[in-house]
DNA sequence: AGAATAAGTTAGGCGGGCCTTACTTCGCCC
DNA sequence: GGGCGAAGTAAGGCCCGCCTAACTTATTCT
């Protein structure tokens, strides 16, 4: 499964703002800072993936593989925050938006070291 | 001054194949994996922002703006990848492709605490 | 129910960044 | 000096990701 980094934020918007009922193009849109239009177009593209599932003019709801790979994506964002706050002192507001970023750049291999790097902080 | 990601690229292999003579577009093209054409087009932008200077079927050359910026990014460049060795141990090559793709994303704050994560181990 | 408002969708457009193909200029060598 | 290969340039095209404007459907409120 490759998509883009654009629409791995998608996915994840998705996933962090859906409730029993799905997820709103409105809230999406809210939450990447983009047009209601980019979304819809965006949840397009993730429903020929199968990793959507949409009725017209209703919600989003997640596949089981669109939650796989979102939850991924959710977990790797969440592991480059904690090492950016608690190892760097990053203020978490800017780790929030460095995260974002670099979840989408970083290879395996760097991010398991950073795991490991934490798993060790931890014993300490 | 506000360019790219991708022209901080171009900037960055200029000089990095840069010699006295200045830059070659088959160099900077060969260095980042793009197309001759493509350098060119980049090397017009660079021009157009006093960035770097040229002549026709000739070298390019640094100019005093561009070579700050150039340098600036191959600092931080250079900084990232360190970190991801000496801190995290991860392997040169690879850390030479993360560190390419991270420079563009971080932010200065976390950038400021990743020298000074470095700076004090060093103490240590 | 009917109007107003909100949500979702569609169409068309724009810039960035890359490509290929074809052309021009340069430098070298017989 | 003519020819050839390499370097550089120009033109045109493609895909991605975003936008706005206009439209359709859903919902809410009186």
């Amino acid at each position: 499964m490759q998509i883009s980094p654009s629409l791995e934020d998608y996915l994840e918007a998705v996933l962090e703002t859906a409730d029993e009922d799905g997820a709103r193009t409105t809230d999406v849109a809210e939450k990447l800072g983009v047009s209601k239009a980019s979304v819809n177009q965006a949840m397009g593209v993730l429903a020929d993936h199968g990793l959507i599932e949409r009725e017209k003019y209703g919600p989003v709801f997640l596949t089981e593989n669109g939650m796989a790979l979102a939850q991924a994506v959710y977990k790797r964002h969440q592991t480059i925050k904690a090492f950016l706050v608690s190892i760097l002192g990053v203020d978490e507001k800017v780790a929030e938006e460095d995260a974002c970023q670099i979840e989408h750049v970083v290879s395996k291999d760097t991010m398991h070291r950073i795991i490991e790097f934490m798993e060790r902080r931890k014993d300490e």
